[in-house]
DNA sequence: CCTACCGATCGGTAGG
DNA sequence: CCTACCGATCGGTAGG
């Protein structure tokens, strides 16, 4: 019986697992004040005492929830950097690396830029964490503008924020941008324009697939 | 007094006013559902019921905070549109007329976005409105592929969408970048690196200014 | 992990 | 536009 916060006796990863699972997918959909416990414990099948009995309070389960998928998050970053450092077709494979964690979940994306809205001086102190990773994707850049790959006018920090914000937001609202570029491959020509967007506002000439360093 | 929806007595604009502007702020800042009419009340200087007989319901207060965003932005949608299409330096003051609304008060961001969350299906409908405007913008950017100065495989409509996008998502968590891309200047880098990406990834060669047909 | 229950606060009503 | 008040629901506690 896990009273405190660190236990996790076998039975137990199920249960805590599960409404983690539902708690990212409400609060994504509804948001942490627009969620009753009520809510969660009913899409659990549980009793709202038993959401208390494993978190205690509900900002606890806010906290658990973007713990998990920070984590998560954090285990993918180092795969991408590399992914940026090695092997052929590096842009095009870094950038559907970045976009992947969110485009098959959106309720990730979306959660995310709740946090960022809801609580921006907590998302900032997480997202400084990850700073040494943007960094050295930075340093790629930089590195690229000396080979005269990459234009000289880039900002490698304020590029990589705004590529990583831009695929978080797009994904987060994915859904309604098909009342405006019609129904027909929305999400498709979306992440296809995006990469465009990205490989063309950072290469000098060959857009063409294939041409990076 | 005005007991029904319509009405607005000489004295009435300014309460009416003053509770939107409040409502708009409080909305971007904590979320609807974050928001107390107890809250809203204080923060105008009235008692919630004074708010309810205004606006009979809560759910009404949020419509006329989005109708009121919308239709400012109405009024600045087709100066921009006429921007785009006059004068010299168009991309630039079309981008800087585009991004000005947001950053003037980045509660509208915020508050903007925090409804393509809450309620994308409505935020569709509202942004579809906007179609024929998005439209001629991207008439613009056909044309301007026909010309040869603009490059063959954008995609015009998402590009408009994904510019639009980007913009009310930086202005919207420009706290947080502080954070990441250093305290100095933030606001300016991103301002300005948010324009280079969507100037170099639409047009072919000249990128430098006063480059655009 | 459930049942029963708590005070506080919610949006909204009534009456003036 | 205020005061007084309503039932419903909120997050959380107690006890088992």
């Amino acid at each position: 019986m896990p009273r405190a916060a660190a236990a996790n006796a076998p039975e137990d990863l199920g249960a805590r697992e599960k409404i983690l699972r539902e708690a990212t997918r409400l609060f994504a959909e509804r948001g942490f004040e627009g969620t009753s416990l009520r809510d969660l414990a009913d899409a659990v099948g549980l009793q709202k005492g038993s959401l208390v009995y494993h978190f205690e309070t509900k900002e606890n389960i806010r906290e658990a929830v973007l713990e998990a998928l920070i984590d998560r998050w954090k285990d993918i970053v180092p795969q991408i950097v590399l992914t940026a450092t090695t092997g052929e077709n590096r842009f095009e494979r870094t950038i559907a690396e970045s976009t992947r964690f969110f485009s098959e979940d959106p309720n990730r994306a979306r959660f995310l830029l709740r946090e960022c809205l809801d609580h921006p001086a907590e998302l900032q102190a997480r997202v400084e964490q990850l700073s040494p990773w943007l960094g050295l994707l930075a340093d790629r850049i930089k590195q690229g503008q000396k080979e005269g790959i990459i234009h000289r006018d880039v900002d490698p920090l304020v590029y990589v924020w705004g590529v990583v914000l831009a695929t978080i937001a797009t994904m987060a609202v994915t859904g309604m941008a098909a009342g405006i570029i019609g129904p027909e491959r929305t999400e498709e020509r979306i992440q296809t324009e995006l990469i465009r967007i990205a490989r063309t506002s950072l290469f000098i000439e060959p857009a063409s697939k294939g041409a990076n360093a």
